[in-house]
DNA sequence: GTCTATACCCGGATAGAC
DNA sequence: GTCTATCCGGGTATAGAC
């Protein structure tokens, strides 16, 4: 890891003043509303300027995710040298508190499945795909973990468990239950946080369902 | 109720045919990316004629919400007629069926939440802020029978276990799941749903939980 | 690399004939 | 009410000077 220079300083300051921007807009507005004038604007340079950092629109978003991923990953890392030896519904849990904290903070970018145009561009991107693909794992990793000791229902499939606690870092319930005004930020983390968990549960006793 | 005549009732196919579109289109590309164009072209009218129909893009997508309420207000009305006295939790859990199932038919409508523009005109727009009232009314009071007999549990606010239950109708892991192309619509129905109200339910053994 | 100014296009909404 | 043709604002991206 080499020293860096003194422009190259100024240049990783100004790209973080960008991707922090994009990060905050991606989270108010999402990503068909949020305008590259505004990310200009709010990271104080022209738009022309800015595009010689980033050639698109997509590969702003894709630099707000990589550095999403990142700090998730980051977490991961840090809760992992808190803890000696933390369970692997811990960890599952812990990360799922940060989102849901980062949410509330108006700090987690999401952006719209539904536009194929960006996923495609994001399935292009390397540097956003290994980080997905590394977090997926880890988390993957804890699941068949906490299903082995049916801390996660082992009947349900694992994927179910992974995207259910993916879905946390954009559920609506989160920002709804603030706008209310009537609980606190750690209040709603816990609330969120046990619910879902308490879903993915195993089945102590199983509940009437009907049978179709 | 006067009958109607052939001119009304042409009107109303063709109104008809266009929140179909608005419907489907919403469905799956979302609010921000459907454009008046392809709602025109899939309804089969130019875009001028449309807008003697809607005066807006905001009153189309108010348009289609209001008969997907319907639609969810007339479902909760069959299943009371089918079944002789469900109780509430059932009730809660067939909607989140209905729900789910509509969602993976591709046909569960639904908005940004962080379109403020597009939010403003949907309060002012009566015909939808009273069927939602109405809808959440309805599930407002099984909500609170269920906590009074520990179907969901009685600590929890009720505005939570309502998010939670209207969240489901933009629920990425159905997606996600279908994307997946390894389980039914059914299995996944399912599977949602349990986790869902399994996550609501009344704590029978406290798991223990990191005190900060 | 930074700026100002501009090209270019797309999408919501409308004009005006029939 | 339906159409074709058009307006016009705003958004992505770029030209070209410094």
């Amino acid at each position: 890891m080499t020293r860096l220079s003194f422009k190259e300083q100024v240049h990783r300051v100004r790209e973080d003043a960008i991707v922090g921007a994009v990060n905050r807009l991606l989270a108010a507005k999402g990503y068909e509303l949020m305008t590259v004038d505004e990310v200009a604007a709010e990271a104080g340079l022209s738009k022309a300027s800015l595009y010689k950092h980033f050639t698109s629109k997509e590969e702003l978003a894709a630099a707000a995710m990589v550095r999403a991923l990142d700090r998730a990953l980051h977490q991961v890392q840090e809760q992992a040298r808190r803890v000696p030896e933390p369970g692997p519904l811990a960890q599952l849990q812990d990360l799922v508190r940060w989102t849901l904290r980062t949410q509330l903070e108006g700090e987690m970018p999401s952006l719209p499945a539904q536009n194929s145009r960006l996923v495609a561009a994001l399935k292009e991107h390397k540097d956003y795909m290994n980080r997905l693909l590394e977090l997926s794992d880890r988390m993957g990793e804890w699941i068949l973990a906490a299903q082995a000791s049916a801390e996660i229902d082992p009947e349900l499939p694992p994927e179910l468990a992974l995207y259910t606690l993916f879905a946390r870092a954009c559920d609506p319930v989160v920002g709804l239950l603030k706008a209310g005004g009537q609980h606190s930020d750690e209040q709603i983390v816990e609330w969120v946080t046990a619910t879902t968990f308490r879903g993915l549960a195993g089945a102590p006793a199983p509940a009437k369902r009907k049978t179709r």
